[in-house]
RNA sequence: GGAGAGAUGGCCGAGUAUGGUCGAAGGCGCUCGCCUGCUAAGCGAGUAUACUGGGAAACCGGUAUCGAGGGUUCGAAUCCCUCUCUCUCCGCCA
């Protein structure tokens, strides 16, 4: 949520960067809204402080045994229009929340300003794609002959999208889960193990809802959602509350299963691990001072990096343009790892500066130094999706007879097994 | 699932029987100042948030907020209703 009063003093700014989103908003109800929010408030308020001073009056002189009935009747005059006002003012406020929440964050001056994912600019690249002596196979190929992922009955005891990983698959999963959790750990970050099920006050503080609502599970008999990422649990973790300054920054990595309808999505990789209703993703979530949100976030960039680093897996840096971000943020690296089995980059984690539009939404403040209440800046990254990590180590660490070596670092989770073969 | 107790500021905690002088005692914490070789202690002062009007600003006024929402009343932290959450006991259970 952005401050309606910055959005009023700077309206030609904030206009401009909805537009580069390719957003369309309506800023003149927005603003005829507020005109008319203040005039009740003006009207509603003298109201109720002649109220207020009657009822003061009325005090003193009962006390004293004087008769009050005029005063009394004099406020009974204005209270079905106090009444009315009030009415009309809490429509107003609702009217204008509905409007915050469903604007988008304003983009940083950095995110390059682009009509769609086309746009978006590469940063930096790590790592060569291996060359091949053989046809790199797709990893539903290598997995499904391997026996460690099961499509078929993924399906059978849910629908498409959801899988089944076996024996050494699901333990490939655990270790890559483990080694991501140990090195966030070793940076500094504090393992958090959080519900899976979140209400709705939560999923409008992290702003998947109110405008995201289809992409979400619902368990609509206890009023409750999935979680589509960790961030949702994590961040709003700290929802309504004032932190010290002392202790910012907070660090947080979670392992999560992570549950997507992916609603509109139909026909897109509809074979394989890359777009399943259900994933386990490990997610690093930061709050911090505005100060400090810039250089946190290119921090936080770097430790998900280094995953891919540690596992050798070739990988991009992309900042997103403008009319590729997410609704929430400010500015976001995602980064794409080489899967040979499909010759491309393919995003493997998401990195975003949210600023304040998240504290504001979920209400995280913190005292600073000068004992002043401010809100927060929130950050979060995946670090990263295990199962696309999955993807990646059987695409890239593939053999010409099928069978998959383990990257070094995955070794000591997989007591020392150094291959995955056949039978 | 059954029975009971509770929810007050950054935190703890009084106030609720008897509605008005309660934005709310006291304590802790924090900030500033004093004092003391240093630290600790001590002394003094200050210390909620949001909205809104005026002002260049410092600041001054108004409104709202004692879990949330409604009601009674001239007036509600206090009385009534609904809901949410927390705790205790019983039952069930990984």
């Amino acid at each position: 949520m952005l401050d309606l009063k910055y959005i009023i003093s700077n309206l030609d700014v904030v206009k401009e960067k909805t537009k580069n989103r390719n957003y369309d908003f309506d800023f003149d109800l927005l603003i005829s809204e507020n005109n008319k929010r203040k005039n009740i408030i003006n009207e509603v308020e003298k109201l109720k402080a002649d109220r207020n001073a009657i009822s003061k009056q009325v005090g003193i002189l009962k006390r004293e045994g004087k008769d009050t009935t005029e005063l009394q009747e004099q406020v009974k005059r204005d209270a079905s229009k106090m009444q009315e006002l009030d009415e009309a003012l809490s429509k107003c406020d609702e009217n204008i929340r509905n409007m915050l929440l469903n604007l988008p964050n304003e983009i940083d001056d950095t995110t390059p300003v682009g009509k769609d994912e086309n746009d978006n600019v590469e940063v930096r690249k790590w790592g060569e794609p291996r060359k091949f002596d053989f046809e790199p196979r797709n990893h539903w190929d290598i997995g499904a002959d391997l026996g460690i992922i099961d499509f078929e009955r993924g399906v059978k005891i849910a629908e498409s999208r959801f899988n089944v990983l076996a024996g050494l698959g699901a333990r490939l999963d655990r270790a890559i889960s483990s080694l991501m959790l140990d090195m966030h750990r070793e940076k500094g970050y504090i393992e958090m193990s959080v519900p899976y099920l979140v209400n709705t006050k939560a999923m409008i503080g992290t702003g998947q809802l109110p405008k995201f609502a289809e992409e979400a599970y619902i368990c609509e008999r206890d009023n409750l959602y999935l979680i589509s990422t960790a961030e949702i649990p994590v961040t709003n973790l700290y929802a309504d509350e004032i932190l010290d300054s002392k202790d910012l920054p907070i660090y947080n990595t979670s392992l999560t299963a992570c549950f997507r309808r992916e609603a509109g999505s139909y026909g897109k990789d509809t074979k394989g691990l890359i777009r399943n209703h259900q994933f386990n993703k490990v997610e690093l979530v930061k709050i911090c001072s505005a100060e400090t949100s810039i250089e946190e976030h290119e921090k936080l960039t770097h430790d998900a990096e280094m995953v891919l680093q540690a596992l050798n897996l070739p990988y991009r840096v992309m900042a997103l343009s403008s009319g590729d971000i997410g609704f929430s943020s400010a500015k976001t690296y995602d980064l794409e790892v080489w899967l040979p089995g499909q010759n491309c980059y393919r995003e493997i984690s998401s990195c975003s500066n949210y600023k304040d539009y998240q504290a504001r939404r979920a209400n995280i403040r913190y005292r600073d130094k000068d004992g002043k209440v401010k809100f927060a800046h929130t950050l979060n990254g995946s670090g990263l999706a295990v199962g696309r990590t999955l993807v990646a180590v059987l695409e890239n660490y593939q053999n010409a007879d099928g069978s998959v070596t383990i990257p070094e670092v995955l070794r000591p989770y997989l007591g020392g097994l150094d291959i995955i073969k056949k039978g």
